[in-house]
DNA sequence: ACCTTTCTCGACACGGTGTCGACAAACTCA
DNA sequence: TGAGTTTGTCGACACCGTGTCGAGAAAGGT
């Protein structure tokens, strides 16, 4: 996925490498990304253009490389977190969802360009993708167990578990990179936990207190 | 907003700057403004590339003519609607929410445009963010009447009628977008009015029938 | 000391953008 | 009808960012 020109692992290539991220999400916080030349990035990390291409494929590459990180950051927040929604669905939901609002906050910069990537990048968008396509897995078997312990009901039109969780996931990542990069209109991001989770809780079981 | 090279007006110079703006929204449902040269847009009207200049001070200045009129015909069909909401809220929701579905899926190659573009061009992410608080600002007021007349609660939370509304108009641009331009995940095209228009109910109602 | 792998960069070619200035075509008013 | 003005057109140029190539320097292994 992030592959380097370099053929076996040694030690002050790593370090360059590294040197090039940190550069990368320092100057992202600054301007979008096809504002940064490759020039400037080089330059940051100390070493020429032509050199920058030793360790990256292109500026995308770069991109990959933190999305991935942050991505992971998510997965294993997400995996670290109790399945178990019965006891208190309500709470459940609110920390799941707030696992999403602190990493995006936190890497606010680099979910904003990666957002924007994907739209010509097919291995941005690829991986943007399939990380969306495991939180909606997600979502949709929560729902669907919360349906067959008869906590959450179906609805009129028998409203599709698996399309209400990609409406909601979709939900949070637009209102997410809206919010943290000072869009407007934008959710206060101060209130865009409670804001989310109240939209969750309802679509979900349709009442703003589920057992 | 969109300003061209002519001084006054005359009429085969608006053929030509229609021919640029129809062989653009063209080009659009192929490939992405940025795979499309001005070289292209220009060979596709019939004229030379510094031509184009004379029309169209650049790529993102045709877009943001193709937005503006997108735009406008959202803003007269939503207008257009009736706006009691009390008789049937259900039905009235739905309405709204199938102009957007309409007219993004009619003009779904500008609309994808325009969100990329918005991203990095100001005078995009300004006319965008403008026909976002406008549609923000509807919702609110109508949100607000309902739960002043009683149909629509608050919630534990207080939650914000105008928070609600962001989340809403969000979710309804993200999902629109992705289901438009064959993301995954994404919802059917075919049932996305329904999805949306239940998240909307519940979100607002706490309740699929409200009256 | 030699050889290979790792790492670096000057110099080049390329493609897209935007501008300038010459000029053609059409319309205007005497 | 013909001189002047406005409208429209484009060849040629300068510029900037990308990506590649090939020469070579440093570092490690034997």
């Amino acid at each position: 996925m992030v592959q380097r020109g370099r053929r076996t692992t040694r030690v002050s290539g790593d370090e360059r490498q590294e040197t090039i991220l940190v550069a990368a999400e320092s100057l992202l916080t600054t301007k979008s990304l096809d504002e940064i030349s490759i020039e400037e990035l080089a330059t940051g990390a100390g070493i020429s253009r032509p050199t920058f291409y030793f360790y990256f494929s292109s500026k995308d590459d770069v991109l990959l490389a933190l999305l991935d990180r942050v991505i992971g950051e998510v997965e294993r927040r997400v995996g670290a977190l109790p399945r178990d929604f019965a006891a208190a669905p309500a709470d459940a939901w609110r920390e799941s969802i707030g696992v999403f609002v602190e990493v995006f906050s936190d890497h606010r910069a680099v979910s904003a360009a990666a957002v924007a990537a994907r739209l010509r990048n097919p291995e941005v968008h690829a991986l943007w993708s399939k990380a969306m396509a495991s939180w909606v897995d997600y979502s949709t078997e929560v729902i669907v167990a919360e349906r067959a312990r008869g906590a959450a009901p179906t609805g009129p039109q028998d409203l599709d578990a698996r399309e209400l969780a990609i409406a909601l996931n979709l939900m949070n990542e637009r209102a997410l990179t809206a919010a943290f990069n000072g869009d407007s209109p934008a959710i206060d991001p101060g209130g865009i936990l409670d804001v989310l989770a109240a939209v969750w809780l309802r679509a979900i079981y349709v009442t703003d207190t589920p057992s």
